[in-house]
DNA sequence: GCCAACGTTGGC
DNA sequence: GCCAACGTTGGC
């Protein structure tokens, strides 16, 4: 198993895209405790993130794309590891995908619950100029995985910016 | 709306 | 297995 995160607590972090015209993370804070699902993904290295290496406890961050201000700008918890993602079964569903069958499913998802809404966003256009983040995935060229990891050292940086 | 990057598909 | 065509993502 590849070692991602803080090998000392386990806990790893990750980090989720979603445009927030389709789902934010003040629609997330919305349902309180409640539990999502984090379905749809359908990309083979995000799908392998979520079905191989995600597990309760680990946290992630919720990332604004394909909107005016695209940005870092909460987290949330993962409570439940991967697991067929069933939206894939369903003919009448978006996500629909006849490749995918129960008895042999194609597509994962993990469930997650509201971690924090950031008081400071933290822009993209901000994480370009910290040269310590420049190694980050998100920010490679090219970069689309709408699921990927986040080192502890990237982790904690952002925190502390988005906590100013 | 444009376009670069990249994954997927399908012909050969 | 190669690679051109096509579709999607996502920043700008």
């Amino acid at each position: 198993m590849a070692l991602i995160g803080n090998s000392v607590t386990g806990v790893r972090h990750w980090l989720f895209k979603s445009e927030p015209s389709a789902f934010s993370i003040t629609d997330l804070r919305g349902r309180g405790q409640q539990t999502e699902h984090w379905d749809g993904v359908r990309n083979f290295q995000a799908r392998n993130f979520m079905r191989d290496e995600m597990r309760p406890g680990d946290l992630g961050f919720f990332y604004h794309s394909g909107c005016a201000e695209p940005a870092v700008v909460g987290t949330v918890e993962i409570v439940r590891s991967g697991y067929p993602d069933f939206t894939a079964f369903d003919p009448t569903h978006p996500h629909y995908d006849p490749k995918s069958m129960p008895q042999r499913p194609l597509w994962y998802m993990v469930d997650v619950r509201f971690g924090e809404e950031f008081r400071n966003p933290v822009t993209l256009r901000e994480l370009k100029t910290h040269p310590a983040l420049h190694g980050m995935r998100l920010l490679a060229r090219g970069n689309r995985l709408s699921v990927m990891p986040v080192n502890q050292r990237e982790w904690d940086y952002i925190l502390r910016l988005a906590h100013r």
